[in-house]
DNA sequence: ATTGACCTTGGAGTGTACTCAAAGGTGTAG
DNA sequence: CTACACCTTTGAGTACACTCCAAGGTCAAT
């Protein structure tokens, strides 16, 4: 009930107080209203609204998926399977982003383990070959 | 042998001329020379070094750590070992991020898991649950 | 000679999530 | 009354890898 400036707010939520006017920006947290000085007021709730946001955002959402997640939960009429298909959506592109960072990961792990190291001279270096491959060069190889 | 233009060598490596002269401007391709109209001219090799520093980036190598690389292919005391500390280096970070995407996957995971989808109100939504925590408010629950 | 595809430069714009700075007003403690 | 910490706004800067644009010059074919 007590209104909180946004720096409190922001000790409270572990947030910069830039951080907070940038979400404000991009229609994220609203103060509740204004101060006579013009100072943003918050209400408590705003801390687990900021959080809302910081675990949407650890779950790899957008801070404009945010807020549709946070259009979703003021909605009288959003169900879980809103909350549902954005929640997959998220996991479809974290799976795929997992495969794509595994084939990275052992194309690495393949060189790393094909490369002796050492002062062997990088004419002799797996890694090099692959980066920057041998000539084909069939016709004049004598 | 033969010199090419910007545009053909965009062709040959499968790059836009844009990107090439991106690339320049980073310091990691350069032209042999110029034609008398100005044109950059390059050789053959251009295009085996631009699939190096393609390669380079499907490993996850950030353009500036690509230029790293370049400068020692073409260096003549680099060893394999310097090639493999790189490359381990990649591979940690490549480790790194797996882990952190596993986190956010199984997160998304549970909760995708935990939640009924349907029309059920979000006031039961273990996803919107965890997002926004009902207040502990031991208090005055009443 | 003109068309059209190529080339040149410099600079600006894109997306993402901040972060910082400048120039000023406000609130409180001593 | 004066520090000093807080608040305000606007706008610019950061990282990253492009991508696009304008205004102009060049080259080959017709």
């Amino acid at each position: 009930m007590v209104d909180l400036t946004i720096g409190q707010l922001a000790k409270e939520s572990g947030v910069r107080t830039d951080t907070i006017r940038y979400y404000e920006q991009l229609g994220l947290i609203h103060p509740e209203g204004r101060s006579d000085a013009g100072y943003r007021l918050y209400s408590e709730d705003s801390i687990r609204l900021v959080q809302f946001v910081r675990r949407s955002k650890d779950l790899g959402f957008k801070l404009a998926e945010v807020k549709t997640l946070l259009s979703l939960k003021a909605s009288e009429t959003a169900t879980c399977q809103d909350m549902l298909e954005r929640t997959d959506e998220k996991l479809d592109e974290a799976r795929e982003n997992i495969k794509q960072l595994n084939k990275m990961h052992d194309a690495l792990e393949k060189l790393s383990e094909a490369c002796p190291g050492g002062d062997m001279p990088l004419s002799e270096c797996p890694i090099l070959d692959y980066l920057y491959p041998k000539q084909s060069g069939a016709a004049h190889e004598r």
